[in-house]
DNA sequence: CTTAGGG
DNA sequence: CCCTAAG
């Protein structure tokens, strides 16, 4: 489940579904809107739509137009408006709850201390975005994410080892950011170690995919410092929003379905308290993902399948998991946190998604260590790497914590890299072989495709290579939190590797929904199944059980593992994107860096000898004006070659049948094939001009003949 | 949505 | 491959 990275929006073209995606996107990017926010509008709307399901629809073309203009609720009006003041401000609402609870053994005062900054923090409102993806894509045939998409690594900072404050600080500064609360000191899990560990192994135990929520409180680069959960905090979000869905975002501290409307706020307040708190945090950590995925699921479920969700959520998450916390923080949060992708969670992401055979197990190591983190995440680092356990992906990389020295040197800790997310999109009645090997060719291609690390700064890439990091002002501690790595495909893939076979469309009874899930990359949307909902429960435990009981098994690939993973996530919650995928990675230190989003182009995929045989086969019967035909003709089966594709691929073929063979590059194209494209196209072209020259001729006047 | 072309 | 203008 958690594999789910982000997902990031692609732009699509022709067979491409989503150029309205695209657009989408681009209001988005040209907004500068923040894609937290646009998760969390889209939650909101989500939301919204759920309590007011009839206008939907309407809705939706009316979010298309305000959409992204708000960095601020303008929708005034809309029922359902929420309002996210700040982004940073849930994250550290988010986390200042987990403070609390963490820290509540230990009678630390985070809350208190934190507590001047909150009060304006608190109010976390969702704006109401449009995901326009969501009204009108529906029909996707089963595309499975097979990993979140953009891992980000992220330094870590250590400090010194002698400052235990300053240990603490590393996690706890990303939290607060530059704004540096010196508050945050009061956050020192340290001393409360032990108690938090108690919570932790609670945690450890779960699967891992709903960890990753954890990770977000560690996150160091993206998160801010916990608002703090007062009263006031908590009535501020109530207030936010009468009209706001909370009950859709939240559960309640109790099992309530999340579906349930409105009561959240008894819910919400009881978790801010500390008892409650505890359970619930974990609980709402780690159900994360899910408890969304629950929610947007939710929507179109009702009643009775709500309960399986919940049953679901629960099974999965151990059965000790409920869903509580109340919602937009939580909805919010989990946004936020992927968008933030705080390392930690990618991490989790990664390894389930990408991640081999073991991945799920490797994922609850990842969880493990997520948990160990926390609890060292706060008092020391070193630990970290512990997590990775054994069988870290190749995809993932891990580098060296750093600790800061005093001399000149920093050092940094990456955790791990991932692997731009990997759509597949492939039949349903594909069969599973035909899967893993999809999987294998996205994952391969990825890899192979090449990658390229990026370096964030205080949300800016850092494009100059040359300058030294003094110069780029790393070297310092405040910088740290604002460094941040990303791993860029230099291609974006979409796999089609089970092209012979179309996709199929999603049955009648699913339904897509939109989710997004990415922040970062504004139009994402996931579909979902509608009859999912019901499924979802299944199929997680499903995913679950065999992840856990079978995982070795079954893994004969790590991709194909991670497919399944992928898949069930998908089809337990997940939306799939619609269209392209893209794979990108991303990693921002700073809040702001999200809006680092790169669309990624398809991947390349060069055409086989077999293809250009077919191409000209049919251009030869064809000619070279229609290729559409062509496409229907020759390449009706395979989806990631859309007609524009063959026009091009017959441009080139053109042209390289023009130049010297040493000229060539890729595969050679037998020369036979060559001179028939020369041919065809020197027939074609013939007959185009005595098309057009009879047209002249025969229709206008002898004028043009003479000419 | 298709074509046609330039990038 | 992408992007766009045009039809």
């Amino acid at each position: 489940m958690d594999l789910i990275g982000y997902q990031v929006p692609t732009k699509r073209r022709a067979n491409r579904p989503a150029r309205r995606g695209a657009t989408f996107h681009r209001r988005v990017e040209d907004k500068q809107i923040c894609p937290f926010d646009l998760l969390a509008a889209v939650a909101g709307n989500l939301l919204q739509e759920k309590e007011n399901p009839s206008s939907s629809s309407d809705r939706s073309s009316e979010k298309d137009q305000n959409a992204f203009v708000n960095e601020e609720c303008q929708n005034a009006n809309k029922p359902f408006k929420v309002e996210l003041s700040d982004e940073e401000t849930c994250d550290r609402r988010f986390q200042h709850e987990f403070v609390k609870e963490e820290c509540q053994d230990a009678n630390k005062s985070v809350k208190a201390e934190l507590s001047d900054k909150g009060s304006s923090d608190r109010n976390c409102c969702l704006k109401e975005l449009p995901h326009p993806e969501i009204d009108g894509n529906s029909n996707i045939a089963s595309i499975v994410t097979i990993s979140g998409c953009l891992e980000r690594l992220v330094a870590e900072t250590l400090v010194d080892e002698k400052n235990h404050n300053e240990l603490e600080k590393p996690t706890c500064n990303v939290d607060f950011g530059s704004s540096g609360c010196p508050k945050i000191s009061g956050f020192k899990l340290d001393d409360d170690v032990s108690n938090v560990k108690d919570g932790l192994n609670k945690f450890e135990k779960v699967p891992c995919g709903t960890r990753s929520e954890k990770c977000c409180l560690e996150d160091p680069l993206d998160e801010k410092p916990p608002a703090p959960i007062t009263s006031s905090g908590i009535a501020k979000l109530s207030g936010c929003d009468d009209s706001m869905p909370r009950s859709s975002l939240s559960k309640g501290c109790d099992n309530v379905p999340v579906v349930s409307s409105r009561d959240d706020d008894e819910n919400f307040s009881g978790c801010a308290h500390p008892d409650a708190k505890t359970k619930p945090f974990r609980q709402m950590i780690r159900i994360g993902d899910q408890r969304i995925r629950k929610t947007l699921a939710s929507k179109y479920c009702k009643g009775a399948q709500e309960k399986k969700h919940d049953t679901l959520s629960s099974s999965v998450l151990d059965g000790n998991l409920k869903p509580v916390y109340s919602g937009m923080k939580n909805c919010y949060k989990l946004i936020r946190s992927e968008s933030n992708i705080p390392f930690k969670k990618r991490k989790l992401f990664n390894c389930s998604s990408v991640s081999n055979s073991d991945g799920f197990i490797r994922s609850g190591g990842t969880c493990y260590s997520h948990a160990n983190v926390k609890n060292r995440g706060v008092s020391s680092f070193p630990r970290m790497h512990k997590v990775a356990g054994p069988g870290m992906s190749s995809l993932e990389a891990r580098q060296h914590s750093a600790l800061r020295s005093k001399d000149s040197h920093v050092k940094f800790r990456i955790k791990s890299f991932r692997v731009p997310e990997l759509f597949i999109e492939i039949p349903e009645t594909a069969t599973i072989g035909s899967l893993k090997r999809s999987v294998m060719e996205a994952v391969t291609a990825a890899l192979g495709g090449g990658l390229r690390v990026g370096v964030i700064l205080q949300g800016k890439k850092v494009r100059d290579d040359s300058k030294t990091l003094l110069q780029t002002g790393i070297s310092h501690d405040n910088q740290r939190d604002a460094l941040g790595f990303t791993l860029e495909p230099n291609y974006s893939q979409s796999l089609p590797p089970v092209c012979a076979a179309d996709s199929l469309h999603i049955r009648s009874a699913d339904k897509p929904q939109p989710l997004i899930r990415h922040p970062s990359s504004p139009a994402v949307i996931h579909q979902r199944i509608q009859g999912c909902s019901c499924m979802l429960p299944e199929h997680q435990a499903t995913s679950l059980g065999n992840l856990v009981a079978g995982g070795h098994d079954s893994i004969p690939s790590p991709i194909s593992t991670s497919v399944e993973k992928s898949l069930a996530d998908s089809r337990a919650l997940v939306t799939v994107p619609e269209m392209g995928m893209e794979a990108r990675t991303l990693l921002r230190t700073n809040r702001k860096s999200k809006r680092s989003e790169i669309a990624q182009r398809r991947i390349r995929r060069p055409f086989s000898v077999d293809e250009v045989e077919a191409l000209v086969q049919a251009v030869e019967k064809l000619g070279t004006g229609r290729w559409r035909d062509v496409k229907l003709h020759a390449f009706d089966h395979a989806k990631h070659r859309t007609y524009v594709d063959l026009k091009d691929k017959w441009k080139t073929l053109v042209h390289t049948a023009r130049i010297s063979p040493q000229q060539r590059r890729g595969e050679p194209v037998p020369q036979q094939l060559l001179d028939r494209v020369l041919t065809t196209h020197a027939y074609w072209s013939q007959q185009q001009t005595k098309a057009t020259a009879a047209q002249a001729t025969n229709l206008p006047s002898p004028l043009i003949k003479g000419t």
